[in-house]
DNA sequence: CTGCGAGTCAAAC
DNA sequence: GTTTGACTCGCAG
């Protein structure tokens, strides 16, 4: 079953969940038409209005959907989860963890379905912010409410 | 097989 | 300061 959490922020914040599973996340200008019913959406929309209200908060518990995705990118994403609240990493230091290269790193993290959920805001360039495929902007603004800017 | 990145480093204007 | 080239590696074409 298909439900559908959209919580207000600079954005609205839209999370797609099927059967409990977080299939996506995505921003956007207008609110999403929400159907909120399992306890684990009520849950997440709960956790989604705190975290984006500043209090700290820990995603980790969330299913995400990355059965459509490589293996490769499965690997990276499970290493981006264990990244802490409020702590940055750079995209170099996970290629050396994952014995890889920054760049397929990157390209990786782009396929994230769902950010925030899954935080790649928290990898970043050496030396500046990196990209962000819902835009920097975003990535910006998730790394000030975490207080790491 | 070729070319392109959400990268990095060093060398060179 | 900025730009340029070499290195890198998984993926799309």
């Amino acid at each position: 079953m298909l439900e559908v959490v959209s919580v207000r922020w600079i954005k609205f914040v839209n999370v797609v969940l099927k059967d409990e599973i977080v299939v996506r996340v995505t921003f956007s200008d207008n609110p999403f038409y929400e159907n909120v019913q399992s306890h684990t959406a009520k849950s997440l929309k709960s956790d989604l209005e705190r975290y984006f209200r500043g209090e700290r908060v820990d995603f980790g518990s969330y299913d995400v959907g990355l059965s459509e995705l490589s293996n490769f990118v499965k690997v990276v994403l499970d290493e981006v989860r264990g990244i802490p609240y409020g702590t940055t990493v750079t995209y170099k230091e996970i290629a050396e963890r994952l014995k890889t290269s920054p760049r397929a790193v990157g390209q990786a993290l782009k396929k994230n379905p769902a950010p925030v959920i899954i935080p790649c805001h928290r990898v970043v360039a050496k030396g500046s912010l990196g990209g962000f495929s819902s835009g920097v902007e975003i990535k910006r603004e998730l790394l000030k409410l975490e207080g790491v800017i």
